[in-house]
DNA sequence: CTAAGTGCAAATCATTTGCAACCAG
DNA sequence: CTGGTTGCAAATGATTTGCACTTAG
């Protein structure tokens, strides 16, 4: 069911080259791609990152921005963005461990995840 | 340079008099005055919502919805939403108070803020 | 008179979908 | 053939802006 698809390639080569970024837009991953000099429509982009979330190769990053973003998947982990340079950076533990059951036991919801970003300044900006 | 504005009082008076609410929408905002029988243009309420956060009477709450969300100013806290039923319930208390320390040890960022938002399952829809 | 507030329509802009052409199995 | 993949154009839907009109100060 599933046949060779070069933007789905180009869209995961890219993702682990450069491994250091956790806030992909769509708009990002298509110019990376068109850099690699290889061809590649913004829709076919689209739909090969919403079916690499979908098979769970890549995750949603949600910053602020109005845009989507997205990182290749791994171990979960939270970001930190400056507020001065727009850099994202991953956190290196969860810092939540142990709030969430206290969360649960003050809400009384049953807990699934959670959805955490710090803002501040990165070293650069300090 | 500030004068009567009847859109911005009632966006106002809804916030208030429905205070339990954390996840405002626009529209729902807009909606909300109708429904009082104040006449509203959406671009108008949305201008004043946009004043309203500007001025700090209001504030942005990001939920992963792909609309805006706002909450009426008060002391700070995160959120936690129901995955079921989509309800939006405050936090009691700040639950990251010592993580900060720990994230600006560990990454080096001076923190300026954060956005957290848990996800699980309301009393009801468990 | 001057500028803020408003309604209405239209512009934006990211995201999403429809569709015909293309092509590997 | 059959159905997955792609490009192109167009639809969507929330947000944002332009503009003329009204009206408070």
């Amino acid at each position: 069911m599933s046949r060779p698809s070069h933007v789905r390639d180009s869209v995961r080569h890219v993702l682990v080259e450069e491994s250091g970024r956790h806030d992909w837009s769509i708009e990002d991953l298509h110019a990376a791609i068109l850099a690699r000099g290889q061809a590649a429509d913004f829709s076919s982009v689209f739909r090969a990152v919403m079916r690499l979330e979908t098979e769970g190769a890549i995750r949603r990053v949600s910053l602020d921005d109005d845009r989507l973003h997205f990182e290749a998947s791994g171990h979960h982990h939270d970001h930190i963005r400056c507020e001065s340079c727009g850099a994202v950076s991953p956190l290196p533990e969860c810092v939540l461990q142990r709030a969430e059951s206290r969360v649960e036991r003050g809400t009384g919801f049953a807990i699934t995840g959670h959805r955490l970003v710090f803002s501040g300044l990165c070293p650069s900006c300090k």
